[in-house]
DNA sequence: ACCTGAACACCGTTCAAGT
DNA sequence: ACCTGAACACCGTTCAAGT
């Protein structure tokens, strides 16, 4: 039979994949190379279609809409994030520690923080499991669940505005330039006004010019975190 | 002369104000309609510029673009709030109060919490005052100047991201049923799992479904003022 | 100086038609 | 089932032309 011999070699019919077959987690990673080299809001679906060599309407099939593109990306970002055992001595310290984690995750990812503050309630297994650790640290710390519940929405949410702050300078290509602007114009307008009017403010802008963005971060989850032995109906190191 | 006769009554010289003239603050308050009517999404040039009778190039005259726009509005909306004067030995109080009044006035405006995430610091004189004050309170309270820069900042990020949480689920139309959506889809997630899974999770369900915003912005607002007697330098009510 | 229509370079999503 | 091009109904912003 003909189809016996071999293939003549310059007929390659194992087309070569020039173009590889649409699936849900190639439109996700390219959705994430997109994001990383030009930021979230390069993410458009036309966009991603372009780098795949076809049509925004192809993506449809495998995507409900941007919006769960972009939920896609979350969960995969999220879901590298690895939860250490709990130690229940170290329940403060660990929650902390879990906090960091989040916020490097996301300001390496700058714009995974504005998709975080966009999704009301995660339903990804992955986000389900961590906010499990969470809760479970708490309960280690002897907190009672309805603190608990609470002081783990505070410390995601607060965690979360802060990575979604920083990826406004990062994200936008003349972030640090319009920071910086806009520093300028409250110098100006301070130096123009007499000087018993906004005194306080005058007083902090030296402070404020030289913000540490890290010790920030940490005193606001000493804040949080930090006092939270009064809640506890069980001693935390028992 | 001619002129010194009274217009004939059947020609209007008053051209009636039909339409009328544009500038910064009708187009401002034009756009203010349309995000209490339609949301902050739906505040675009073309949108506002049809609401005033004329094409979007023309309001590049008054604005200098869409984000600058959103500004003005935000500006607007929060110059309307009365900073009290302030009680050296209510300090505490006082702040927790004004962050209520910044919560509620970003409530009754969905759409404001957006712009007020995505605007890295407001230049606005009346949002400076706005921050003199608090910085005032925290200086009453006794607190170095770090730390109340540290804290004043802190207690601003979580207040928006709490209003920007909330517009969420009102602001986009449907929110609510979003929300509920998403409860559902993890409660199915828990009953199909082995009950010895996310067990913490499990526990928290009924706590965290029984939801009361007001209780936990109280109890977020102690954790982040209640304890910070202890950085005072001087005693806070002497 | 202010306003305008038209144009440019984009969007998300749908749909009928193809394979 | 999957993919596609074309179309629909939008965007922000610029620019030459008008008054």
């Amino acid at each position: 039979m003909a189809t016996d011999l071999p293939e003549p070699p310059w007929r390659r019919t194992t087309s070569r994949p020039v173009k590889r077959q649409l699936s849900t987690e190639l439109i996700v990673s390219t959705a994430l190379d997109v994001m990383a080299k030009d930021g979230l809001d390069a993410v458009s679906m036309r966009r991603v279609a372009q780098q795949l060599d076809t049509g925004a309407a192809s993506l449809y099939a495998h995507v409900r809409n941007k919006s769960e593109l972009h939920e896609l990306m979350y969960d995969q970002i999220m879901s590298t994030i690895e939860v250490p055992e709990i130690d229940p001595a170290r329940w403060q310290e660990q929650l902390k520690e879990l906090a960091r984690t989040l916020t490097k995750v996301m300001l390496d990812n700058p714009g995974v923080a504005r998709i975080a503050m966009h999704t009301l309630i995660p339903t990804s297994p992955q986000m389900l499991m961590g906010m499990d650790r969470i809760l479970g640290l708490l309960a280690a710390g002897g907190l009672p669940a309805k603190v608990a519940s609470y002081v783990a929405d505070a410390v995601a949410l607060y965690t979360t505005a802060i990575a979604y702050e920083a990826s406004l300078w990062s994200d936008a290509e003349g972030g640090v330039e319009e920071a910086q602007r806009r520093m300028g114009q409250i110098d100006d307008y301070l130096s123009a006004l007499p000087p018993d009017q906004l005194v306080h403010l005058r007083a902090m802008a030296p402070v404020m010019a030289a913000d540490d963005a890290a010790e920030r971060f940490e005193f606001a989850l000493d804040l949080l975190i930090g006092g939270l032995d009064r809640y506890a109906q069980k001693p935390a190191t028992d």
